[in-house]
RNA sequence: GCGAGAGUGGCGGAAUUGGCAGACGCGCUAGACUUAGGAUCUAGUGGGCAACCGUAGGGGUUCAAGUCCCCUCUCUCGCACCA
């Protein structure tokens, strides 16, 4: 037992004595919270390094952009990150949890633009700004360990990344049509065009249509691999965003003769309907079109060609839109029947997909049908139900699972299901097609057209061509000097030095690509640069650190990078692989993504509506353990919500109240009784396991519910309790279980409570499940399921002694009435059931 | 249309995966202490006067359903003429 009073001494000399003000201290966020950060950052506390005799736990949030200040979005996906890498090391293990920022982009280079600052500086200063603002949060991040992806020393790496990419025919330059944003200047990756509108992800402009000459990764090349999601515990909604993303369909490729000796492949999910096709749509762009339409219809097919261009560079259209198309005067030969067949053009085929024609059948494909019944196409039904399907068709019959086949040639009475595989195979027999897989993925568009980003590291030179700049010559260092002028054209562009160059290969005169990389290349790596920040050896990592710390245990951060960031990096990952860089297959292994905090007013916070919430002003009012329990405490951390600035009162009159409760001495004499001494043991046991189990799960609500009813249950029994030594280990154990939420509390109570080195270098406490069960316990007594009386009974009482107690209560004496139980069933600890 | 997820008090949300619905907190009500309280403490708080009724709605399985099964409705997110 200590004095009271004694630790409070202590605690001042922590302190400097400045903020005691009365007898007993107040609880003083601001003064405890930046005196425990300095304390923690001199003592090196958060350093992480390899430790070979413990097991590593690489947690990881994601690389925030410097956009100028943290966000409670940051504090609300980071927070709960940081509890639970604290908790993972008091468990015992060598945590690494590293911070850093993606520091090119464009708001830099807009901010440039506008205001006349260059996007170095602005981002540099975003970045101190931002540093400040996450220390005060006071996480664990190990800041030596900090990455900035606009620095040289980073950005070296991707480019050599690129090379390698390169090397290996991952990385090429093709002239194709691309969407370009006319706002931000630049061409996007097709992950960046959101919406039915195709707008742009960063500024919502809709995009237009240009055929440019640009750089693309050749992520299609891991499209099978990754669809295989086996390695890892990734939310059940990414992993489906994913796998939609990808969209991969497997069906046939299947060639039509068509006149003068050409050839038309289309791609079908359904062969078995080959015997129903009608007509054969291509899309307008489809190179076949000018070669097959004839002199007859040329003039109307011109026409539609060129509003369907028109079309693509105005908005996208309605998805219920009036399908359109011509006839191009020409006919296929369906090689199933030897049948001609009209060959159409229309805009609702794609060129992007598949090979940008289609066999129709209207009968079997809603598309289709629409189609030919505007422009009375034949419909001829080729699988139906064992019903049958009544002429004309009301709607296309699309079902496969209870079709069967009709008037399908040697497959006639064949299910659907079967007829699938059993035409692939026989059009491969008979040379008429093959099986064929597609994918809606694409290619990864790299190239950006604006000055704040990673230079691609290619020199074109007139006599070699397109020439890879020599691993010795990188960094290729983007030129500070830029002008940054409202043109729409990349500075680069314009700025002879940089431009002008000699070719590695031959030495003659050459020009570098002007062109940087999307930004999701730098994060799509910056996990390993934390291993070895602004490496120097041979790789863009050091292999000792790779050994130890990769892969990453767990990532958290918002599910909107599911189809962009998120594909990315498992990209990058796998094919580091094939490059020898790591030997594993994924980049993280688990994932959790947390929910959005919307303003008070459940809209998306935005400066426009005045809804923001500023965690720095948080700060000040409450401290950040106040802001770290509520954030924790609010929601669910997975879904998110409105934010509440009432409900944040709670968590700071709760840790005033923990203050109190463990600080201030109970008046008078404290005479301690078993049974209460018994409960707070019960309790403390029961508090460690669900927080501990909680904080596994995710369960950051519970978890400081479950504390919240320890302190209640302290505050209760204190007046007898306090001082002894249940007491203060039931003291010293609550704040440990507070450390991952209120590390700076924690930290003060401890050391005031009179324990040693820091509560954070403490192991996290183990609970005796003896100790959580309950000795006596009340159990319910039921009549047919309904609640008639209720029975506290020892917890290990056997069921004969239960039906003899429970059938003596008045009660249910009373409810009986006489009647016999036809069964009784016992649940020990929970219930007793009575069936008449 | 396809895919994923969610519907529980005035609000945020709990409920060992079939076993006392509403833990914990916000808000609210009453009281205490105060010159004062938007501070703090104590008590109460799903509905109904009651028996009872209550987890979006309807049916089912079970001694027992928020939880399992079937149908319907609503909302959120993602993709979208993907052949």
């Amino acid at each position: 037992m200590f004095a009271p009073g004694q630790n409070l001494t202590r605690g001042l000399n922590f302190s400097g004595g400045i903020f005691m003000t009365t007898k007993y201290d107040r609880y003083q966020p601001r003064k405890i919270e930046p005196f425990w950060r300095q304390k923690w950052e001199e003592s090196g506390l958060y350093r992480s390094v390899i430790k070979k005799d413990k097991p590593k736990y690489y947690a990881l949030t994601m690389l925030p952009y410097p956009s100028g200040d943290l966000h409670i979005g940051h504090w609300y996906a980071m927070v709960p990150s940081d509890a639970q890498a604290r908790f993972m090391r008091m468990q015992g293990y060598n945590v690494l949890f590293p911070i850093g920022f993606d520091a090119f982009g464009l708001p830099a280079e807009n901010a440039a633009i506008k205001r006349n600052v260059h996007p170095q500086k602005w981002t540099m200063d975003n970045i101190e700004r931002m540093r400040e603002q996450l220390k005060s949060m006071g996480a664990i991040f190990d800041w030596e360990r900090e990455v900035i992806t606009c620095l040289p020393g980073y950005y070296k790496w991707s480019q050599w990344l690129f090379l390698k990419f390169y090397e290996r025919g991952l990385a090429y330059k093709k002239l194709s049509p691309v969407d370009f944003c006319p706002t931000c200047n630049t061409t996007l990756a097709r992950e960046q065009v959101w919406g039915e509108d195709r707008h742009c992800e960063r500024c919502e402009t809709p995009v237009v249509k240009k055929e440019l000459d640009q750089w693309f990764l050749k992520i299609t090349d891991y499209a099978d691999e990754l669809l295989d999601f086996s390695q890892i515990d990734w939310p059940e909604r990414v992993v489906s965003m994913q796998k939609n993303w990808i969209g991969k369909s497997e069906g046939a490729e299947v060639t039509f003769e068509l006149p003068n000796q050409e050839k038309l492949t289309v791609f079908t999910t359904r062969p078995d309907t080959l015997w129903g096709v009608t007509f054969m749509v291509l899309a307008p762009e489809h190179p076949l079109v000018d070669q097959i339409t004839t002199e007859e219809y040329k003039e109307q097919v011109k026409a539609y060609q060129y509003a369907a261009s028109r079309q693509s560079e105005i908005e996208r259209l309605a998805v219920d839109k009036e399908k359109t198309g011509v006839f191009t005067g020409s006919y296929a030969v369906n090689p199933v029947n030897g049948e001609k067949i009209p060959v159409w053009v229309a805009d609702y085929v794609m060129m992007g997909y598949g090979t940008g024609a289609i066999m129709a059948v209207p009968a079997h494909d809603e598309r289709d049908f629409a189609f030919a019944r505007k422009y009375n196409l034949p419909i001829r039904i080729v699988i139906t139900p064992d019903e049958g399907l009544s002429e004309p068709l009301t709607a296309a019959y699309t079902e496969v699972e209870n079709g069967k086949m009709v008037n399908s040639g040697p497959f006639t009475g064949v299910p659907a299901a079967e007829g699938k595989n059993q035409v692939i195979a026989w059009l491969e027999e008979k040379g008429l097609g093959h099986k064929a897989v597609n994918y809606r993925l694409r290619d990864w568009l790299i190239s950006r057209q604006r000055y704040w980003g990673t230079p691609i590291p290619i020199i074109y030179c007139e006599k070699c061509g397109t020439v890879p700049v020599p691993e010795k010559d990188l960094p290729v260092l983007l030129p500070e000097d830029a002008e940054f002028l409202p043109t729409g054209e990349s500075p680069l562009k314009h700025h002879p030095a940089f431009l002008h160059t000699d070719c590695p290969r031959c030495g003659g005169p050459a020009r570098r690509e002007t062109d940087t990389m999307d930004t999701f290349i730098c994060s799509s790596w910056y996990q390993y640069a934390y291993l070895s920040p602004y490496y120097e050896g041979t790789g863009p990592f050091d292999q000792e650190e790779a050994a130890y710390w990769l892969p990453v245990d767990l990532y958290t951060g918002g599910v909107e990078h599911a189809c962009m960031h998120l594909i990315y990096t498992r990209f990058f990952t796998k094919a580091m692989r094939d490059l020898g860089l790591v030997n594993f297959d994924e980049p993280m292994l688990t994932l959790r993504n947390q929910g959005i905090i919307l303003g008070e007013d459940s809209e998306k916070m935005s400066k426009s509506r005045g809804n923001v919430v500023a965690p720095d002003d948080l700060v000040n009012a409450y401290g950040s353990d106040t802001v770290r329990v509520y954030l924790m405490f609010g929601w669910r951390w997975e879904m998110g919500g409105p934010w509440d600035s009432r409900g944040i009162e709670g968590s700071y009159r709760f840790l005033n109240r923990v203050w109190e409760l463990l600080l201030f001495p109970v008046e008078g004499e404290v005479k301690p009784t078993a049974e209460k001494t018994e409960t707070l043991q019960r309790k403390l046991h029961q508090t460690i396991k669900r927080a501990t189990l909680d904080l596994k799960e995710f369960a950051f609500n519970t978890y400081i519910a479950s504390l919240m009813e320890f302190s209640n249950l302290l505050s209760k029994v204190k007046p007898v309790l306090w001082g002894t030594e249940a007491w203060q280990e039931a003291a010293k154990t609550f704040t440990l279980l507070l450390a991952p939420a209120a590390p700076h509390l924690a930290e003060e109570l401890w050391s005031r409570l009179g324990g040693e080195d820091s509560v954070h270098d403490q192991p996290w406490p183990q609970w005796d499940e003896a100790l959580v069960v309950e000795q006596q316990v009340e159990i319910v007594v039921q009549i047919n399921g309904k609640i008639k009386e209720r029975l506290v009974i020892a917890v290990n009482a056997a069921e004969e002694e239960v039906k003899e107690q429970a059938l003596a209560l008045a009660g249910i004496q009373a409810a009986l009435e006489g009647k016999t139980p036809r069964k009784t069933i016992y649940v020990p600890g929970r219930l007793f059931n009575i069936v008449v």
